[in-house]
DNA sequence: AGACATAGCGACTACGTAGTCATCGTGGGG
DNA sequence: CCCCACGATGACTACGTAGTCGCTATGTCT
């Protein structure tokens, strides 16, 4: 067991000991049927012996697959690029593939692609795109598929996958129509950077909801994502005495927005509902408690990844999966009825 | 460029190409000086014209060496993990080295040891433990070299480097001592679970402090770092009129408890005061802001892999990092001295 | 009983790269 | 003017695995 001898032992090493040929040692650890129990038996043995481990690089090399994806996640540490990457390590794991991870920051331009490269160049079989962000520069080449979750990011790719959400799963447009429909005239927005194609969607599907409800449509306030930015932001929503509904793109700025208001004295919900989006876990034990959007990652990532795998395994039957409910729209206590 | 015509191209591809040997197009794309300023831009040339990029699997099976690190966190969006996870994948990409995660959870026993097997399945040159978590059974076997960052953790593996916090630099100490220095007769403790390594310290360095101020300690709670738990265990102590500081092992929890402090009717930070740790952003922008400790997770991670790189690329000449100075207090709304 | 299928296994080989060593030309020192 | 050092390059090979094909022994069917 992991002697001091130095090298690794190869699957040759275990053949000799048991006194097979290395090629049914291959076959023992690639399940192959053709091989009898009591070989396999003491292939294993041996192999537990050794230490032996088949060599991922060289089957890699051989059949090309590495059985690694990769994955670009957002750079900062955000719960729902987060807890998104945890579910679909989680769902990696179970069907014995391995993530490897990429982040891409908003402050850099050429982040996307650069966090590309770099999974290209370790050799992944695939690549998901968690957050996609719109590039201004030359299109993303990629060549291996490509899986988006929740967009169709415009990459350059042998083959781009992607699971969508349900027609009317909208649910940054159902938590504006449940404003609206507790009697607010009008729902403010404090949106998320445009360049992610999540927070273009909120916004859009906000503002689609107010123009539905023939309300009127206030210039939409964009933030970064952050509790500070929500908070600045908030301070101007809290200046206007019109202002009685809040939908935020996330919970971090919505919670920064809970702040500026309390500090400008006006009450939540009394005054003015808060509305947010992802249902971080602190997002229950906020005061008050945020009503907000909650994703169900796990599901999200396990459809994802089966699709994903499903078709590098045979890309002429792999059928798309339906499209996801994956939120759910969450009420708590900063949202109620305007007070007029 | 990325012809339909099936096989990724190989160093021969370029080589025939150019009308030189592979070797040489290794060399070009090993930065070895013993080529031609001449014959390393023909190569470059058609290199990107064919789309060529070397092939890692091909190298690593000869090398040995990945030029991969697998990650150890925890299989939940904290934080705390995912913060440190983004800073180690920046540090990494900056010298050519990628990041394969793997996730464990607490409530699976054995999480820790799959996480690990899945990771050296894999080819990693070394494993970074980033929360170490101890196991009651087996001790974990690594074939590779493990990086802890703040911990020692059992494990059984050729070389065990560690990124120890700076002596004094205890921000749980500190925080305590902070505390009571404010005129708290004691400081009670909403803990993390205990196989948590950073949970123990954290929960020992505070009952250290009291310990050496000649205060009572009271009997610490244990959370599981959500806020749920907080919002649970901060009940508790709500109802305790004696409780005046609690200190919680991180800002979930705190938050979770400021909030039953609030539903109970206990003023924060009039009546009780509560200290956090991670300084996530959010703290700042729940209400009161949140006093907390926060971590340069950036820092460690760049120093933690570079320690780690430079002892796989020298194993005896690697010299560990001094203690890191990577916490920081930082005093908000939520604690103040003891009203009566 | 003879033809034939089948289970079980091994020999040989390719995958793309980098280490080793050999080769060739060229210019400077003796 | 010759030898040698050195810069620049190529030929050959090993790394550990799995695909292909072939071989042998043991049935099975007619």
């Amino acid at each position: 067991m992991t002697d001091p001898g130095k090298r690794r032992p190869g699957g040759m090493d275990v053949a000799r000991l048991v006194g097979v040929s290395q090629k049914t040692v291959s076959r023992v650890f690639n399940n192959e049927p053709t091989v009898s129990e009591e070989t396999r038996e003491r292939v294993l043995a041996a192999a537990q012996q050794l230490g032996y481990r088949p060599n991922t690089a060289a089957r890699a090399l051989l059949t090309g697959r590495h059985h690694r994806i990769g994955v670009v996640s957002l750079g900062t540490a955000h719960f729902g690029p987060s807890a998104l990457l945890v579910a679909l390590e989680r769902a990696a794991r179970r069907i014995s593939y391995s993530l490897t991870v990429a982040t891409s920051f908003e402050d850099d331009p050429g982040g996307l692609k650069a966090a590309v490269d770099n999974l290209l160049v370790q050799g992944v079989d695939a690549i998901i795109l968690s957050e996609p962000v719109d590039e201004s520069d030359d299109p993303l080449v990629i060549d291996v598929p490509v899986l988006a979750l929740g967009a169709t990011p415009e990459v350059q790719a042998p083959t781009v996958l992607s699971v969508r959400a349900a027609e009317g799963g909208d649910a940054a447009a159902e938590v504006t129509r449940y404003l609206l429909e507790l009697g607010h005239r009008t729902v403010h927005h404090i949106a998320g950077p445009q360049q992610w194609w999540a927070a273009r969607e909120r916004r859009q599907n906000w503002s689609a909801s107010l123009v539905a409800a023939n309300a009127a449509v206030p210039d939409a306030l964009t933030g970064d994502w952050t509790s500070r930015s929500g908070y600045e932001l908030g301070r101007e929503l809290a200046r206007d005495p019109e202002v009685t509904a809040i939908f935020a793109a996330n919970d971090e700025m919505a919670i920064g927005a809970l702040r500026s208001l309390h500090e400008a004295g006006r009450q939540v919900p009394g005054d003015v509902s808060v509305a947010g989006f992802d249902d971080i876990p602190i997002a229950a034990y906020v005061w008050p408690s945020l009503t907000t959007v909650s994703s169900d990652n796990a599901e999200l990532a396990e459809i994802g990844l089966r699709y994903l795998t499903d078709f590098l395994n045979d890309p002429d039957h792999a059928p798309p999966p339906p499209p996801q409910h994956v939120h759910r729209m969450v009420i708590r206590n900063s949202t109620a009825r305007p007070s007029t």
